[in-house]
DNA sequence: CTGTTGTCTGACCATACGGTCAGGAAATGA
DNA sequence: TCATTTCCTGACCGTATGGTCAGACAACAG
């Protein structure tokens, strides 16, 4: 049935547009809740009201509070592994890892929930994730070691272990998502101004690039 | 009553030191507790039977769970920022910072719990030390900050913005605390050695000292 | 129109949690 | 020894939470 696969497409019926308006909604409310308060924390009751749905519509979508939860940190997993692929079509360290990093602080900036949550998964052992740990993110993690490695044998950075530098390039640029709110109390209370991120953005890139010879 | 006080520093009695060991005994357990689960998460039974005490007994000494917790944090700032003072008796930027990096990094060898439940309460928006932020650690960062431009107007290290470059120090450092389940995941699953250790010290000098023109 | 499938939800339940309390045990001081 | 203070704890309570379910309602297919 082509005609019908086609007319689902571009006409996807009601049904499937509330499931997926609700999926939605429940999922970004689902982010921030778990974001504030953590998985211990956060209740179906909160992210309910933020999705501004009954709760027992909630357990229609996602049977449990763990399902929930798990989709939220595959989501941005996703995304987070998705902003590494400027890494890979570069010519050396300074386009490589200044894309990288500018990436990760837009992804700071625009899904600082999502990073927070990550954060928090890790922080208390990933007990939902562990397996993307050991397989998705060793195999990346890997990768971009032998292609930094590359640019140290070919001479376009000082040799400094790829590992670490990989910790640093991470824990720099998350660091503006997870500590917002500590960065904003030290920023007179406000969030910070374009200018003030372009700032972050330079001043993290000028230290690392220049910190790996290749600045 | 000097001589009772004396004697009540040098022979404490029973009490005192059941006092003292059953409240250590509290809070060691909190700590752990509080970084696996979060504080949501966290139970008092949990504590208790890390502790190896009733349920109740916690309540006699810490008489909500809130009340633990804010100790349990007050704990670890204090550490935190007794930490920084190799910061202020430096010639400059690389016998300050390089301590400042070593020292940092052993708390996060040392006290990996501790950072963990930092940095939880912070990305959940600092309910409990909202008042630490605003007055101890932003005047604590204020004083850093006019050090390190100090360093750069006498030409001891490169014009970097000397906020965002603190921030790069508590990210870089304190990453080994917080993401040490990562890491160790991606360390075929087991703590870094000491070998490893130093390599990730010096790693990080390296970047972060070059990174500044000082290196 | 009619049957079927998918969507929604108020009311309900079992459990687990933070916290309380009465009263017993042990240490201390006189 | 006796009185007082501190320490300890099993049993208990009110509440809030994750999850369930029967049945109402809406969309679709034939």
């Amino acid at each position: 049935m082509p005609r019908t696969a086609q007319i689902t497409r571009l006409k996807p019926g009601k049904r499937t547009d509330i499931r997926r308006e609700n999926e939605s909604l429940i999922r970004r409310a689902a982010e921030k809740v778990f974001a504030e308060a953590g998985f211990g924390g956060a209740t179906m009751q909160l992210i309910a009201d933020l999705a501004g749905l009954p709760k027992a519509n909630l357990h229609y979508y996602f049977p449990t509070k763990e399902a929930l939860y798990r989709r939220v940190v595959q989501d941005i997993f996703e995304i987070w592994l998705n902003a590494a692929a400027c890494f890979d079509n570069a010519k050396g360290p300074v386009d490589g890892i200044g894309a990288y990093i500018d990436a990760k602080m837009e992804i700071s900036r625009r899904h600082p929930d999502g990073s927070k949550v990550w954060a928090s998964e890790v922080m208390h052992g990933a007990p939902v994730i562990q397996d993307y740990l050991e397989t998705t993110l060793r195999d990346w993690t890997d990768g971009r070691i032998a292609v930094i490695q590359t640019w140290i044998d070919s001479g376009k950075m000082a040799p400094v272990n790829p590992r670490h530098l990989l910790y640093m390039l991470w824990a720099t640029t998350q660091h503006y998502a997870d500590f917002g709110h500590q960065i904003e109390t030290l920023n007179d209370g406000g969030p910070l101004t374009d200018q003030q991120w372009r700032e972050a953005k330079e001043s993290v890139k000028a230290v690392i690039l220049r910190g790996i010879g290749a600045g």
